[in-house]
DNA sequence: TCAAGTACCGACAAAAATGTAAGCCACCCA
DNA sequence: TGGGTGGCTTACATTTTTGTCGGTACTTGA
């Protein structure tokens, strides 16, 4: 496993990156102004303390976030988008017009799909 | 549910019609040519049956490919990309350039990531 | 001393996505 | 009559992802 087939596109790494349900959201919600732990919580009520830490750290672990902690009291840890994470953003712009300009054909969901992939307001 | 945010972007229901661990794929293959059932099965040999013809039901639903049945015998079964899936195609390009680019920054895979979305040569 | 706020960690469980393996039906060829 | 191909379908199992809930450590304020 793990080899490459010769006809690759550069989807697999980009879609780990930002794929599952809630990265694109977060991203999208660090982009538009840098936003601490329970800032991001309030702003996407719908996901777990547990997740949330989950998602934030691997898009750190990927470069696409940073993380900054002051050392102030009470604790402020703040997180903002890396010019990496810009990037990835203006590329997903393209992908997000696509799916603002055909959002609700066949809208609700196909039965059958519960949607694991962005159920909220992306 | 179902109430949309005031802030969303485009990519949640984007990532609903792209997203997961064939999709991507499957339409990369469809693009670059039409393709019956079981060429597809041999272009993308890890794919079972019964998710290739899951995948390519939804990817009808979404109306992103297109399934034509030729009355011959042996049956064929054609799957090519509709007009909505180019588009979908395009959008996709930048993702994938930069996916491409930064491929491999921490490749392999990230710890305790197994790679659900995309773990072939997209 | 007790509650509340901030930023987490981790065991366990549910849910969702994907995989395995078998079978079906219509037809051809031998 | 039997085996092979093509395009599926179905029941069941496994893997991966996401959620729940409780706990930690520190500090301020009542």
């Amino acid at each position: 496993m793990g080899k490459k087939q010769p006809d690759s596109c550069g989807l697999g790494p980009a879609l780990e990156v930002i794929g599952g349900k809630w990265k694109a959201l977060l991203l999208w919600q660090i982009h538009k102004a840098p936003a601490r732990f329970g800032e991001l919580k309030r702003l996407v009520p719908d996901i777990s303390e547990k997740m949330l830490i989950q998602q934030l750290r691997e898009m750190e672990a990927d470069g696409i976030v940073h993380r900054e902690v002051f050392p102030e009291v009470p604790p402020r840890v703040e997180y903002s988008i890396t010019e990496f994470g810009i990037e990835l953003d203006n590329a997903l712009i393209p992908l997000a017009r696509w799916g603002k300009q055909h959002a609700g054909r066949s809208d609700g969901q196909r039965p059958g799909k519960a949607s694991v992939l962005a159920p909220h307001g992306l």
